[in-house]
DNA sequence: ACAATCCGGATATTACACGTCCAGATTCCC
DNA sequence: GGGAATCTGGACGTGTAATATCCGGATTGT
């Protein structure tokens, strides 16, 4: 899953944190987590589309959620930034090779396997689609009660520069750092324990 | 998802329908198909790591179910081609930049986001393993009846000589077509209905 | 008018899935 | 014992998609 997922998540749940009917601006978020700005807007772009977020152009636009997060599943947030494609597709190799012979027959028979792997995928998705936004606020403030105070107070006055300790220039820096990889051990990754 | 899931259960299964206690080599298995074998062999190895697959060398050598397949779930073999990891990767954006202050506050406190993509990642295992590929077989000669005797007379005079309209050079000229691509509307790929 | 912003496309870069090839080891058959 | 077929593991090449940047155009606030 592509890591825009992670940063739409974020950026919707900061955006009802604050608490404020003025739209953010892509820098404003992309500072607020030191993402790529350009990359990020393809993103908020995205939730825009699909009706996630609403945009205002102009010099005092950005984005705004569009909906209450309580109306805004995880599904539809993974939808909107990965594409309505399943995880697995099925490229029909049954109907090759030995397969081919008597196309006639087989043809029009959905495969046992895309099927199976299809309720899996449903069943992924009805998870997802089961947890709102909303959900997923509740839980980070279970666990660090002051969040939503201290995102307004760094809005409040970040304004354009980002945070005294990180200057205007960090966040392209910032952007260069890899997805940790898979196979190489704990590297750069802090523990987040739980 | 990559492709190597649908080549390996497919090849599992024609394991099981030859009801033959000889090893299969990677070229009959991908002849079958019309599979590229050198690369078939790749997936086939990770089965054989995983314990679904054992494999003998030597000139009769080649491959045969470890179990039987109602003890081979789908995602045994989910896990043995994609490896372990989860598709939601926590990359802790919620860390950096404004998060980066204080961080003797957050760090050990578990991602609200990341703990709820999880749940839905945990979803789709179990779905994946409530259904063996024993399962998986009644479905597929559920919908084709003579589909093990078909499978059986194949390999049974196909031998080493793939077919007689797939001559030996076809499976890689096979192999060089592109996975349908999801924003190309319906180019190459057969009806399938169901 | 100017600056800040969104919008959409073009482009560059990087990672990874896909696929091939080769040397080595093992086993079967002659 | 020798040769052929096969698995094993790694190196290597290729192509596509994710990642990231940039630019011109449109819109809006100062």
């Amino acid at each position: 899953m592509s890591e825009g997922v992670e940063w739409a998540v974020h950026c919707c749940l900061t955006l009802a944190w604050l608490e404020d009917d003025r739209p953010v601006s892509t820098a404003r978020l992309a500072a607020g987590y030191e993402l790529p700005p350009a990359y990020l807007n393809k993103q908020l772009q995205a939730l825009a589309k699909a009706g996630i977020l609403t945009s205002t152009p102009g010099v005092k636009g950005g984005f705004r959620l569009a909906r209450p997060l309580d109306k805004i599943t995880l599904m539809d947030v993974v939808t909107a930034i990965e594409g309505p494609d399943e995880a697995f597709q099925c490229t029909e190799i049954r109907q090759r090779g030995m397969g081919a012979e008597g196309p006639e027959r087989r043809f029009r028979v959905p495969c046992a396997v895309a099927s199976a792997m299809h309720r899996a995928e449903l069943a992924w998705r009805r998870a997802l689609a089961a947890q709102t936004l909303a959900d997923v606020r509740a839980e980070a403030e279970g666990h660090v009660p002051g969040l939503g105070e201290g995102i307004q107070r760094w809005y409040g006055r970040g304004a354009s520069t980002p945070s005294p300790a990180a200057p205007a220039g960090s966040a392209s820096a910032a952007s260069r750092r890899p997805r940790a990889s898979r196979t190489s051990g704990a590297s750069g990754a802090p523990p987040a324990t739980g």
